[in-house]
DNA sequence: CAAATAGTGTCTTTCAGACATTATTCA
DNA sequence: TGAATAATGTCTGAAAGACACTATTTG
């Protein structure tokens, strides 16, 4: 900033944030959406953000949009991991006006579905399983309205996407997608969610109880997962954050 | 950004770039500085950056501003690879007005002297060895200005120094920090120099040229490093970008 | 018992760390 | 020749991939 305050160099600029929170819930991963109100693109989906506010930073502005247009807990969002992505600042990535967008990423557990939802404003956020979302429909789609998000919010989305399943590979994230107790199984089923591949379970096991600190063992506690078979052992999340050496995702996996 | 455009939420903002420039001199890592010539933080050094105008995105105005600010060659900016860093947001980071900054990383090769210092706007640019800046001076140090930085400059080029050493972990950036053809010994005095560590050069050399695409040989060619001893062959950077494994920096390396 | 899920053990390959040795150049 | 630098080879141990096998639960 050498320039200094040149009257003529000042522009303003509206500044945004947008987040991109995600869910693994019944094996496939989901976004939270909210529908539009308002033009431009009214009725369309889009990622839950707004403007930012003369006295708080991008962070703060992220967690209180959260909180106002979501349904999530207010306990889930103050104790939320929130990641700054990145921002997007194409002059025309908004119709009317300019806007910069600071872009957030967060991971939530799945959570009991009338709190997902909730009232009020958050009577338009849904979670939205990636996979339905952008040109190509898988069949059995709900929703036409997914086929393309409003602003460059599919852009960000992808965005958060890669950067969420290369955060797994050296840290502990993972855990973030889960209950406050887990079971190596349900650990296991968020990476291969996440990375839509396929990973060896006697091996997986091996190196997360191998990395200290990824996860503590609940003492005794056991929880039968399928109905059927052995129950499993109940783990919580230990104090490491990133994974060394890290877990890489399979170079050439079956994608399942 | 559901809440639309509620003009009682629109805050006007100014949208500022801020550009961590290194280059590997002499065994020492290198940031690019100038000294700012007005208030606030008259005197100081500071990172170059400046304003955002209405028609151009934070990458376009860092080009911009890296090539009117500093003496950096024309077809150096251009080439340059521009990676963006995060955006600092907090209300208070500039005393005068509400800036929200987009902060970008690049790395250049080590220039002859005379083109990267160069004149006009650039004359107050200059390669300043990062182990010189802040509260506790290395002996030698040749400005005593150099013990805070502009802003919160001394934060953003330490976020900096640590993105870029976990970049040359797992891709292969550490080319871009090399002339158009170079040694391997270059290459791993690169790493070195970044990471602070001694590495094995046999090793070294075992890894970079296993991974596929980091670098080309180039034929015959050799280059004569220190005045004496054998004649370094030399490679070009080949098309890889990723480094899978990556090069994992040693946990307890002895920092030389 | 069969099915389903959790958990253990083992073999093999790959790869990183340590380090000895050879090769080429200049003074 | 000796110092300096580049390049090769080898041994070892850690970790990953593949996969056979055992354990515990429900129906």
């Amino acid at each position: 900033m050498t320039a200094g305050y040149d009257p003529a160099a000042f522009v303003p600029f509206a500044v945004t944030v947008d987040l991109a929170v995600f869910t693994v819930r019944g094996g496939r991963l989901h976004v939270l959406l909210i529908r539009r109100g308002q033009q431009p693109y009214e009725g369309a989906w889009a990622l839950p953000g707004g403007f930012v506010t003369p006295r708080e930073s991008a962070e703060t502005a992220a967690r209180r949009e959260l909180a106002e247009e979501t349904g999530l807990p207010e306990n889930v969002v103050a104790a939320l991991h929130l990641e700054q992505l990145r921002t997007y600042s194409e002059p025309d990535r908004d119709p009317r006006m300019r806007v910069v967008s600071v872009a957030f990423t967060a991971l939530v557990a799945d959570l009991p579905e009338p709190a997902a939802q909730g009232g009020g404003d958050a009577a338009h956020a849904r979670w939205v399983p990636v996979g339905e979302i952008g040109p190509h429909p898988a069949s059995g789609r709900e929703d036409a309205d997914l086929a393309s998000l409003a602003f460059d919010h599919a852009v960000i989305l992808a965005d958060a996407r890669e950067r969420v399943g290369s955060k797994l590979e050296y840290t502990c994230l993972a855990t973030a997608f889960c209950p406050p107790e887990f079971t190596l199984g349900e650990l296991q089923s968020v990476y291969e969610t996440v990375w839509d591949t396929a990973l060896d379970r006697p091996n997986f096991r091996r190196k997360v109880l191998a990395t200290p600190g990824f996860v503590e063992a609940v003492p005794g506690a056991a929880r039968l997962t399928g109905g059927r078979g052995k129950p499993a052992a109940l783990y919580r999340p230990g104090p490491a954050t990133a994974l060394h050496p890290p877990l890489l995702r399979p170079s050439e996996g079956r994608t399942r």
